[in-house]
DNA sequence: TTCGTGACCTAGC
DNA sequence: AGCTAGGCCACGA
């Protein structure tokens, strides 16, 4: 009888879901810091699917993520886009109408 | 199986 | 500031 998954070290899923909720509220990061973060360097797309994937409901602050370069992943106007500039806006993020970041918020620290 | 696509990134112009 | 090139890799057609 194999050991159950709790009883193991955590999965690579784990660690994202870990690493993600650890960005502190009103701070942002990147989908290659997080992927870093959780110990898959390199794999900033691997992030971006996980995300997408992530239901509906789902508690975790998705939301303070965006592209190495301080802008949204979503094409403006966009619904998805709308929502997550809404979210950071929430927390005192403010993003421009073209989805660039307007303040330094980017955690970890540089 | 190959090929295009994608919530990406860095380096180099 | 905006290209391009190459790297990354899971998925579906």
């Amino acid at each position: 009888m194999p050991e159950t998954r709790a009883a193991q070290q955590p999965t690579a899923e784990e660690r994202l879901w870990l690493a993600l909720a650890a960005i502190p509220c009103g701070q942002v990061t990147s989908y290659g810091r997080l992927a870093a973060l959780a110990g898959l360097p390199g794999r900033a797309r691997w992030v971006g699917r996980q995300l997408s994937q992530l239901p509906q409901g789902s508690r975790l602050p998705w939301y303070r993520v965006m592209g190495a370069s301080g802008k949204l992943s979503f094409p403006p106007e966009s619904p998805a886009f709308e929502r997550q500039r809404a979210r950071l806006q929430e927390e005192g993020v403010a993003i421009s109408d073209g989805g660039r970041l307007l303040s330094r918020r980017f955690w970890p620290d540089e």
